[in-house]
RNA sequence: GCCGGAGUAGCUCAGCUGGCAGAGCACCUGUCUUGUAAACAGGAGGUCACGGGUUCGAUCCCCGUCUCCGGCUCCA
């Protein structure tokens, strides 16, 4: 008679003996599983395989190519990292390791005095490739929360006891769980593999400074990075994607592609070269199709208006660390007293720009859009490419509306994204709705009939959102619009925000049909966020080859000897009038070496001109993608260039 | 801002223990007149990030500053 029965995945049951574990049921399926068993997984929750079962759990299996398996080692190989800082440098405090997109971590604290640098990362490999072989078991053991602040107090692990404490205050938890890993314990919750040696390949990346529980007014701890995987083959072509990664950065393509650059004289601040000014100009296009589709006007404010305006709108109360001050140095009389900032938003402007008028409730929603160059101060620290930039144009607009309004306007404000971002080839969008911020201004029941606004106008289209609690904007609850970059860093484009408190310190007002006043509701809102950001991330998604509408340059018309330059700048003509973005390579260069350069700068298409292009007037065409397409003329290239982004 | 790392020609990088600053590519000049990913030769190009210190002597060692890179925090 068993004891106990569990069920399988595919529903047969599987009959064990009393006090049965995952092991147990692993090797009752068969040997083979015994050996690939990692972990077990009861109802989504992962267990070790040590873990005794219950009758008539349904449980599954976790080896190597379940889902979740890769976290379960890099946890493991986070516990080996943590043992062998430890013997080290003794006197190591630890604090948390958790597995992590693409690999795991482990924050420590090292003794006073102790530094480490790169060059130690492969000693502590090293070392972890011992604990790693020795295969050492990973021991549970279940004890008394008091047990557990004792033995951590004792071993003087300051960090381990207040993550402690805080599960007994806000867990109400009686008992902790502890690993044993070789000479290594930790508390953690666990579960893990049966033993090191399941790591089968490993590897530190960097070193990198982080707060303790990410507040930056406590203790820094050094955070060591790592991966882990089933297989050395994984392990490689995981490095290898990471180096195709950094040749698509937009902070190596950029300068590289003609496309901008930065310089010391401006720190943060983006110089758009010219071939990166057309893409500009073919970004803002789009955008440009979606406004005129959507009944938009467009506007345009100061980028320098009174330190007055700041303190009405909130922003100097709320975000003057970000702001850039400017003060001349001569100043007429009258104007002594007056104080300037750089706007580091659009959205006080455009309320002066809708005082500057009455308005009848006829007008709403007034739509009203301007691309506005904003400047705010950012710590040296978190600048980063065009990703993170001083100083950067909006896609802006303001929407102004009645209450009823807002919903409509957000769902075509949503719509008006996707097909944007369509255009542009991104799919993995991510939407995160952000709520009050601790640091903000208005009344409690305002923000939440806002937020509520904005969740079911998502409702409504039926999106999936991650909810961001205290993340908002000072003025209002927002939608924003994430996708990632080359090295998988999530970063914000579109955004999407209301706000009921501007048109109250601006004193906005619209004329109802009741002939009384009203205030309108404001939404603020970018298609595409940051256009050097956008672009940005364009540039790393395309890997720095633009789909033919959008490269700087279309077409490299490459004359093969100096008798052919005529017939080249001809071609060019023809292209330049049927709206081809072209270029001659004029250099006394050999054919094969302005094909090559012309590859290099990632142009879609190259006419060769000789002596029979010469003849019949157009252009031997190599298309990065298919190569040789044979002699074509001035006009069949242009139709297939310029046929746009639906192609 | 904080932790760790880096800064040498336009770019990518050498440069030993402190002893006259180097290469390849790019650039300029000349020759070649080229047919689908690099013709040949010559030339020019440096405040070794910046400021201070140690030293007979500093690209090199020390201190400070700036910028960049990887993170943390923060954010479009």
């Amino acid at each position: 008679m068993p004891a106990l029965t569990v069920k399988l995945p595919d529903g047969s049951p599987l009959e064990l003996g009393d006090g049965a574990t995952g092991a147990d049921a692993a090797a009752a399926i068969g040997p083979g599983l015994a050996r690939a068993a990692l972990a077990i997984r009861v109802a989504g929750e992962e267990r070790d395989l040590a873990a005794p079962l219950t009758d008539g759990e349904e449980i599954e299996i976790v080896t190597a190519r379940s889902e979740g398996a890769l976290d379960l080692i890099r946890h493991d190989a986070a516990h080996v990292m943590a043992t062998a800082v430890c013997e080290l440098w003794p006197g190591t405090k630890v604090s948390i390791g958790p597995p992590i997109e693409g690999g795991f971590y482990y924050d420590f604290e090292f003794p006073e005095g102790v530094s480490i640098s790169d060059a130690d990362l492969e000693r502590i490999e090293e070392r972890m490739l011992e604990h790693i072989k020795a295969d050492e078991s990973f021991e549970r053991t279940d004890i008394p929360v008091d047990e557990a602040l004792e033995r951590f107090r004792g071993e003087d692990q300051p960090y381990k006891v207040e993550l402690i404490e805080d599960l007994i205050s806000n867990e109400g938890v009686e008992t902790v769980s502890l690993y044993r890993n070789g000479p290594f314990t930790d508390l953690c919750r666990g579960p893990h593999a049966p033993s090191t040696g399941r790591i089968e390949a490993v590897k530190l990346s960097s070193l990198a400074g982080a707060y303790w529980r990410g507040d930056e007014t406590r203790q820094m701890l050094t955070r060591i990075y790592g991966t882990a995987f089933f297989s050395k083959k994984d392990l490689k072509q995981h490095l290898e994607r990471i180096e195709l990664a950094k040749a698509n950065d937009h902070r190596r393509l950029g300068p590289e592609l003609g496309l901008f650059t930065f310089r010391d004289e401006s720190p943060g601040m983006p110089f758009w070269l010219p071939q990166g000014t057309v893409l500009l100009r073919l970004v803002r296009e789009k955008v440009d199709e979606q406004l005129r589709k959507r009944a938009y006007v467009e506007v345009k404010t100061p980028e320098v208006m009174d330190v007055d305006l700041w303190h009405r709108s909130g922003h100097y109360e709320n975000y003057r660390e970000n702001m850039y001050f400017a003060e001349p140095v001569e100043r007429d009389r009258d104007e002594e007293d007056r104080r300037f900032a750089l706007k580091p938003m659009n959205c006080p402007g455009a309320c002066l720009v809708f005082d500057s008028s009455r308005h009848s409730y006829r007008d709403l929603p007034l739509r009203m859009a301007e691309y506005g160059h904003v400047s705010r101060f950012e710590r040296a620290g978190v600048l980063h490419g065009l990703l993170r930039v001083r100083a950067f144009t909006q896609d802006d607009a303001h929407v102004y509306c009645t209450p009823e309004q807002i919903e409509a306007e957000v769902i075509d404000i949503c719509e008006a994204i996707d097909e944007l971002y369509a255009t542009f080839g991104f799919e993995d969008v991510k939407l995160e709705l952000s709520t009050r911020p601790e640091k903000s201004i208005g009344e409690d029941a305002v923000w939440e009939a806002a937020e509520a606004a904005l969740a079911s106008a998502l409702a409504k289209q039926d999106r999936e959102y991650q909810l961001n609690p205290g993340d908002g904007a000072f003025y209002g609850p927002k939608i924003d619009f994430h996708v990632t970059d080359a090295l998988g860093r999530s970063w914000q484009l579109g955004t999407c925000q209301l706000d009921f408190q501007m048109p109250e310190r601006f004193d906005l007002s619209y004329q109802g049909a009741d002939n009384a006043n009203h205030r309108p509701v404001m939404i603020h809102r970018a298609l595409l966020g940051s256009m050097e950001r956008f672009i940005g991330i364009l540039i790393e998604h395309h890997a720095g080859r633009f789909p033919d509408w959008l490269a700087p340059v279309q077409a490299a018309i490459l004359p093969v000897a100096d008798r052919h330059l005529d017939a080249a700048r001809k071609l060019l003509g023809q292209l330049e009038a049927a709206g081809v973005r072209g270029r001659v390579d004029e250099r006394a260069e050999s054919v094969g070496r302005k094909i090559r350069d012309a590859e290099l700068s990632k142009v879609p298409y190259m006419l060769i001109v000789g002596d029979r292009e010469a003849e019949s007037g157009g252009g031997s065409v190599r298309s990065h993608d298919a190569g040789d397409l044979g002699e074509m003329s001035a006009a069949d290239l242009a139709a297939r260039i310029t046929s746009g982004p639906e192609a």
